[in-house]
DNA sequence: GAAGAATAGGAACCACGGTTCCGTTTGTCA
DNA sequence: TGACAAACGGAACCGTGGTTCCTATTCTTC
């Protein structure tokens, strides 16, 4: 069910532990640069390891790429954690919107996972729930501020910014420049006059 | 190069014709209801043909894909002429955005397509260039009205519209509405109060 | 340091789906 | 109506890439 079962990890044998952390940061590697149709046999060969040992520290790809999505969505919560004191909660939503875009534009399966591919947001969800969770605070205090549309919804800011990150991609129609969407969006953020 | 060569379809053979036609519009059917992903061999079976016939009339399922995607690119641009002599410019801008995003939701593989599929743009960009020439009109006038932000551009209404279609999947993280994604992006894209 | 279990390696397997090929059918034109 | 080119059909082909399997290797423990 689970990819890393927390009570197993501690009795891997010594060779195995390293092997899945050298799988995990060459997968976050080959995926961030070729986007999630990289090969499995790339993410092994830049882990210096057989394809066999990457499935049997990971059941199959989409539970690999899962994994990085987890860990990315964990990142994210810190980063709102770490403002959440902020005095100004609206440049500080601002200001993680705008950091934690700089960071979906450096790894291209990334933007593709939140554009909708096929992976299983099942096993996400605990951790993209744990993210809206926070997220909603800080939103919360933008509000009152009256800097922030009252009637905006935590969960809609995936969507959102799902959205921005869509505008990323090289192979764009209009190769336009997501950081402007980004500035646009934010202005339909802010409460009214 | 081009898939339908103007001067050549005068000369196609009577049935060739209808099959062309048939194949189109199962494509159009198929693609919609399915997504890019869907395959040539369901294409030719909804248009009760076989595969090699799809592939007489177009080289590949690219260049196929390609052609709904002109064609959709067309109506867009119709629709967009059509409004261009009302009074309220900008209202008839966001109409058309409202218009042609409907349009967009129910057609997944043109969702997938703004989103950066690996589309033949090359044969799409005259069509693209036409919509945005036209567009370009309406954008000026909804600016001089006033209600307009000045510094928008044409050429970015392409990334702004492909978020949106983005958050049309069904395949989404959290599933919000995406209509609600456009009004907060119309928003942004009013003049500063 | 020997036994046994855990892990590694990577060639082979297999499904999938786009594309090709060629024998058959059909429209056109004289 | 006969001849010929054009168009059709769909089985077979083929590359791709995820996944499996089995032997060799390495760690751990006694």
């Amino acid at each position: 069910m689970s990819t890393t079962d927390e009570t197993a990890v501690r009795q891997l044998r010594a060779d195995a532990r390293r092997n899945r952390e050298r799988i995990l940061q060459a997968a976050k590697d080959v995926f961030a640069e070729q986007g999630a149709d990289a090969q499995m046999d790339d993410v092994a060969r830049k882990a210096g390891v057989g394809v066999g040992t990457v499935y049997r520290h990971f059941p199959n790809k989409d539970a690999l790429i899962a994994e990085l999505v987890k860990e990315k969505f964990g990142i994210f919560t810190e980063r709102v954690n770490e403002v959440l004191g902020e005095d100004d909660a609206w440049e500080a939503f601002c200001g993680v919107l705008r950091g934690n875009a700089e960071l979906m534009s450096q790894n291209v399966a990334l933007q593709e996972a939140m554009g909708g591919a096929d992976i299983d947001w099942e096993y996400i969800e605990p951790s993209r729930l744990e993210l809206e969770r926070v997220t909603d605070k800080l939103i919360r205090r933008a509000q009152r501020e009256g800097k922030l549309r009252k009637d905006f919804k935590a969960a809609e800011l995936g969507m959102l910014m799902g959205g921005v990150c869509a505008s990323m991609g090289s192979s764009n129609p209009a190769g336009g420049d997501w950081r402007r969407h980004l500035e646009i969006l934010i202005d339909g953020l802010r409460a009214a006059r």
